[in-house]
DNA sequence: CTACATATTAGTACCAGGTTCTAAAGAACT
DNA sequence: AGTTCTTTAGAACCTGGTACTAATATGTAG
């Protein structure tokens, strides 16, 4: 067998199992435990307990990613269409576990979320926007969004709403909103209150 | 601190970040390494390789018995660098309780989720977005995000990844996300084990 | 206070599953 | 024969532990 064909062999094999150790490799394929190490490195593929390790680390934010929960970020300051300011605080649930680095829908929720509660209509839905992650946020530091309404339809048009989101004195975050505020199918099953706070 | 308690807090250090090993423990709680080994052979916790294991070998069962359609929330298909698909399905966590109406950053996240899943790199982080919200998700639709990478930098650079949303064959959701495809800043405090996946 | 129990710490040997490096032997062409 | 690629071997070292022994603290009942 030639290289090229073990190496292809051995993609095969941890493709097809990748809990395999080097020593059940060099059974499988009759070579000794340095080849099939230096076949590794060739083709980049990392030890057992390192793909082990990527595996639950995919697994284990895939579950972090979406959590149960409503409002993104604590909204301390609200004018109705003119503006709002809310508060968000990194914490270990909101990162990605190895680096620390804040996960961009987060950031993304906040100013969302802010946008959206800064419309005074009883539906206000996100149409689209435009936004720059200005720079990476992590772990433990608090997000301060701060919102302006731009432009504004009367009931059941558009409104346009910036939101730039600090860590301090640094911008990190920067969205422009276009924001449906529709007066439409209020198929409300009770008391309709006031804001709709995403 | 009591046995008791230094064992609870073990429970929530763990279960808060099961990545932990017993020497970033023994910082934590302020006691020598063998207590935390003792503590965790009190509470049946397993060593951090086993704890990885496991987890690996969940998540790779759960690709494996891929039933493919009645899968929620996953990302169901990945071709590294290339494309991908998750499936999400709206429930009541995800959406506005008076009209049933998805919040727009669970499928913001589910895309930003993918967008960054489908890059094959130590860090990929969001760098901007251009995304449109085409039309309303209700709840108990289910989303199927599709993810093509249209344009890449090499390491370091950046990646343009579109992701297209459906529920059924109606487009619901689309977004331009550029993806910064970073080689780790190494602000290695110590122990650096090999590479930082996301 | 003493005696015993429990809790904690320390230290050693050992393990899996590797990495990293050096070195040598085999094969292969030309 | 000389040069290069491939393969094998072996030793040192690494992480994150287990298993075990032993010494020291701390508490608690008699």
């Amino acid at each position: 067998m030639s290289k090229k064909e073990r190496q292809q062999q051995l993609l095969h094999l941890i493709g097809g199992n990748p809990f395999v150790t080097d020593r059940e490799l060099t059974r499988q394929l009759k070579v000794s435990i340095q080849t099939i190490r230096l076949d590794r490195m060739e083709l980049g593929i990392p030890e057992l307990r390192e793909r082990m390790k990527q595996m639950a680390e995919h697994s284990y934010d895939q579950v972090r990613s979406l959590p149960a929960d409503e409002v993104i970020g604590d909204i301390v300051d609200l004018q109705l269409d003119k503006s709002g300011i809310s508060i968000f605080e990194i914490r270990g649930e909101h990162v990605f576990s190895r680096n620390g680095i804040a996960r961009g829908h987060y950031v993304f929720a906040q100013a969302n979320s802010l946008a959206v509660a800064v419309i005074n209509d009883e539906i206000a839905l996100t149409a689209s926007a435009d936004i720059r992650f200005v720079r990476m946020v992590r772990l433990g530091e608090k997000c301060i969004a701060k919102a302006q309404v731009r432009s504004q339809a009367g009931r059941g048009g558009k409104a346009e709403v910036d939101v730039f989101t600090y860590v301090g004195e640094e911008l990190v975050f920067q969205g422009h909103f276009i924001v449906y505020r529709s007066a439409v199918e209020d198929n409300s099953e009770g008391g309709n209150r006031s804001v709709d706070r995403h």
